[in-house]
DNA sequence: GACAAGAGTTATGTATACAAGATCGGATCC
DNA sequence: GGATCCGATCTTGTATACATAACTCTTGTC
């Protein structure tokens, strides 16, 4: 089963650059380094121990992974994403949800089958406690289980790359309304279909899980005014 | 309207780096490079006349992009992508572009319209004319113009970034048979639908016409092989 | 004669030194 | 009083030097 440490298309680590990356990565992804936080090369070499260049290293990582913006000769700072531009990539991210979930529903095999039946009792027990940072986690192994049902190694990678970049925003998404008992109901609808073979169901129930349409545009939004001025 | 050009995402160059990067770049697309080929830093440096220092973050780019494999202290080859993985990478270019051409045939503005029909009457000219070369090229200003009128941004990179990727191989795709004179008709359909705002066969026809299935499988391995052995 | 172990060589990873553009502050002019 | 121009400082971009892991060729042994 494919998970997140695939090596390829997500590796070009040098020894000490990967790690760097890693950390660096994290911080942005749990938002203790917020958006638009400039990333000056001297102060986080000397946090981590080592010299400006396996910190350019991983900056250029970062850079192509679309997490920061570096412009020549100004520097790096977190990526700035805003909503409509969050809007769109989760319209591709929709679309590639269901791609994976129309090819897992014609390909899965009997290990798949169990593994999505698993995440889905993972994600109905942390609905149930109603704790929404657990939920949170399961539902991302749920969605990483349909992504490797899908046995196209290519779309498992820009599935894992694309869905990482959206961590953040999801777990905002989640805290709004009663979203989590929505997420939850539809995650069933979307086992069912994959399970039953039916490939167009399963795409569209995907697409309608992933995308945000209607009001919840207006939620994504309020919930970035809410994390901006937390985070200020 | 939306080109190649735009900065975001693909961005990331230092002064020089991003002119070694696209050098680079130019010579695998182009299969000056061929997969497997070995980047040993310093010849590169020398080449380019700068040090080992730019060198290498181009390579690091190139890595990101997928065009290169870079493993820890065993240096950097070319990307070598066997057959199965390049049907994978089509798979998900087909629905890409497919989603191009639904949100097309819904969004599409008058000069999104004009282009569109330019861009295929540009093809026209070429398939008449037989110049596999110049039809190889329209029909990449084909797909752009097809992109463009998609009107998400994100969607837009991503079709880019894939494209550019698929490059080397479409133009062999093209050699083969009277894939020309099938192609010019599959874009006259997919130009009709988005004209005609029908979304689904728009997706339908931009599917069907990216997709390798059936037999074109086998004309890609034949390529594929064809392309090795001249190589070499 | 073939295989394995070890030293020498080569190439990559990291650190540091140097060059040059960008930012910020102050002084001057309108 | 405000804006603009110029210089100092800081930060990035590039070059070079050094450390270390990988490769290779040789040599010795079975």
């Amino acid at each position: 089963m494919y998970t997140r440490s695939d090596p390829k298309e997500t590796q070009a680590g040098s020894s000490a650059g990967s790690r760097l990356r890693d950390e660096i990565e994290n911080e942005i992804l749990t938002g203790r380094l917020a958006p638009g936080t400039r990333l000056d090369e001297v102060p986080l070499a000397a946090r981590f121990g080592v010299s400006r260049t396996p910190i350019r290293e991983a900056l250029m990582q970062l850079s192509a992974a679309g997490l920061i913006d570096i412009r020549p000769r100004r520097g790096a700072v977190v990526a700035e994403i805003g909503p409509e531009r969050l809007v769109e990539m989760f319209a591709v991210m929709a679309e590639l949800e269901a791609m994976a979930g129309r090819l897992a529903a014609r390909r899965h095999a009997e290990a798949d089958r169990a593994a999505l039946l698993a995440a889905l009792d993972a994600c109905r027990a942390a609905a149930a406690s109603g704790d929404t940072d657990a939920y949170y986690y399961e539902n991302e192994k749920f969605h990483h289980a349909i992504y490797a049902a899908s046995y196209n190694g290519f779309l498992i990678e820009q599935c894992n790359a694309l869905h990482r970049r959206l961590k953040p925003y999801r777990r905002l998404q989640l805290r709004v309304g009663n979203r989590l008992a929505t997420s939850l109901a539809e995650h069933e609808a979307v086992v069912e279909a994959i399970l039953a073979h039916d490939g167009g169901a399963a795409a569209e129930a995907l697409r309608g899980h992933i995308a945000i349409q209607g009001e919840r545009f207006g939620d994504l939004v309020a919930s970035l005014a809410g994390a901006r001025a937390g985070a200020a």
